[in-house]
DNA sequence: TATTTACTGGACAATGTGCGCAGCGACCGG
DNA sequence: CCGGTCGCTGCGCACATTGTCCAGTAAATA
């Protein structure tokens, strides 16, 4: 596990330019269209790469508006409450954390008012407790990747 | 701004199998080509679609703990802190949220033990007030986006 | 009605892909 | 020291795809 300099001057080729093909990025990265090929597939099935999935924007769809919720779960009803949440669009990702029976997701909405009925939806569940919500303002650093790759190929391996 | 339900299912369908052609697109929507060439043209100019970068998964990477940290900024040093949090590689995402002062930050490290590393280096600066972490147990929902552009599809416009 | 827009179906040259092959240097166990 | 394995190079070929045009058509719009 772990890549090398040559594997994480790809990931960031592949990165900033992403509709290049296996052939131009051995040209850039200066070695052969061989070469390129294995490392994409090695990287593929070792899970570095999970995929090349469009990476679409929630705002331009409609969803501007961007909170956390941590939520306290009642013992016994992680389950349930997955399930539950898994069926709300609005949902982006769910993560159980430290903590007894805390969650903490990432919801989307049209408006603020829009708002209220997601979290309306996402806490009208008998098993959550109580909830409590964080409107995002900024978005500083939007989630990437790029300085982390960067670090794992210096520290080589 | 929206998508209608081409859109939708040319997204989703991008989603599920990402390495498929304009061509073959095309052939499973039972459209011509010319017109998945057009739609994605708008799409991406549109925003909708932000780029078909690799997404990395940062345990393949040696990366496999993630943890929340909540961060109370001292009145006037937001601009500090987001400066000095962008430059920490294992800073994935920095927000800024309701509540003053308040930031929210998605980090990751090597091992637990390492996490309390990148939190001395992401809460030694002077402008960081407190921090609270929440380490991640369970990812039961992943980031997703294919629900949203389902509903937002179906939503027409 | 005239016009614009979006989609179709087809064509073309240029490019990229999947695939295989031989050669080469580095590394490793015997 | 030898033989085997591994990763990379450089090459070639057949095939598929892309980028880019075009003309015709149906639907929406002024």
């Amino acid at each position: 596990m772990g890549i090398d300099q040559l594997d994480g001057r790809l990931l960031v080729l592949l990165a900033e330019e992403p509709r290049i093909g296996v052939l131009e990025a051995s040209r850039r990265l200066g070695v052969a269209r061989g070469t390129v090929q294995a490392r994409l597939d090695r990287l593929q099935s070792n899970g570095v790469i999970r995929g090349f999935g469009p990476q679409v924007d929630p705002a331009a769809l409609g969803y501007p508006v961007t909170a956390f919720a941590t939520l306290q779960i009642r013992q016994g009803q992680g389950t349930d409450v997955r399930v539950h949440l898994a069926t709300v669009p609005e949902v982006l990702e769910l993560h159980t954390t430290t903590g007894s029976g805390d969650m903490l997701c990432r919801l989307v909405a049209r408006s603020n008012a829009d708002l209220q009925r997601v979290i309306d939806r996402v806490v009208g569940f008998d098993g959550i407790v109580r909830a409590a919500t964080a409107i995002v303002m900024e978005n500083p650093v939007p989630l990437r990747i790029i300085p982390l790759v960067e670090q794992a190929a210096e520290d080589r391996e």
